[in-house]
DNA sequence: CTCTTGACTTAGACAATGTCCAGTGTAGGA
DNA sequence: TCCTACACTGGACATTGTCTAAGTCAAGAG
């Protein structure tokens, strides 16, 4: 994630070892870890980085569209570096194993005007939810 | 929502007073109300109930299938009486106004095999963000 | 109708997640 | 090399939800 860290220094901001290492943690495919699993890897290479911090940085990565904020339960929002290719979410139920999926057509057409109670509708968030292979 | 309170009493189930309490502030359409709203208003009716005990009837109420559990943002859970008819949500993105939404066709249908990675999916949820009319 | 009892309710401690702040440290330009 | 604005830290605090021990009561039995 070099790519993400020079688009920080673009944005006039300071490279430190922690956002650099918040980035390294959050590289990769399907990944959508929560802010303490990311604080518990980032951990294992700096050892003193804050919890603050990893939510400072989390949460700028998300203001600069970088980084998606993923709910797919009521529990810790997930953190999601594949931001530039729009998804939606494949969820078990059992493990919580997440996995991005892309669905045919665009979500947004499947919403008649009259279901739209007015709203300016300008997104749509799927969740789909069922077994993985090692849960059977 | 006394059809709420017949089926509870069918499971063997003491109706209370704080039961019924819940149940009635919950009863109506496009309601999504937090734990704590539903305690507030709860406590509108009978002073002393406890939040205890409000999340345990919502959660009873989620379990036997009468009330629907929707996570829409990072934030508390929302309870939901409108569990007999399947729908998805239209969420104002300013105010947080939800309405209950029946799009067309089957979500499910819109995710391909090849991008099941073996999983056997059984639900979708949806959520549309936009701008309430009030909201401009 | 009254009694009994096990299910229900309560208050508050505790847990999980997230936010905020004052004090300290440092990246990067001058 | 030095300065200083910005970043980091530790901890307090806020929100949301769970759990438990002790008190209360709904509803069936007699
Ligand atoms: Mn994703
Ligand atoms: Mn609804
Ligand atoms: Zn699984
Ligand atoms: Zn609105």
């Amino acid at each position: 994630m070099s790519d993400l860290l020079e688009r920080l220094r673009e944005r006039g901001w300071r490279i430190t070892a922690q956002r650099r290492v918040v980035a390294e943690v959050l590289d990769g495919d399907h990944v959508h870890l929560t802010a303490d699993e990311v604080h518990a890897r980032a951990t294992a290479r700096l050892p003193e980085i804050s919890r603050a911090t990893v939510y400072n940085t989390l949460g700028e990565m998300v203001t600069i569209g970088e980084v998606i904020e993923v709910a797919t339960d009521g529990r810790a929002k997930r953190y999601d570096p594949n931001a530039h290719h729009p998804h939606q979410h494949l969820v078990c139920s059992r493990c919580g194993t997440v996995r991005d999926v892309r669905p045919t057509g665009d979500p947004l057409a499947a919403l008649p005007a009259d279901e739209r109670f007015g709203f300016t509708v300008s997104a749509a968030e799927v969740t789909y939810r069922g077994l993985c292979p090692d849960c059977v």
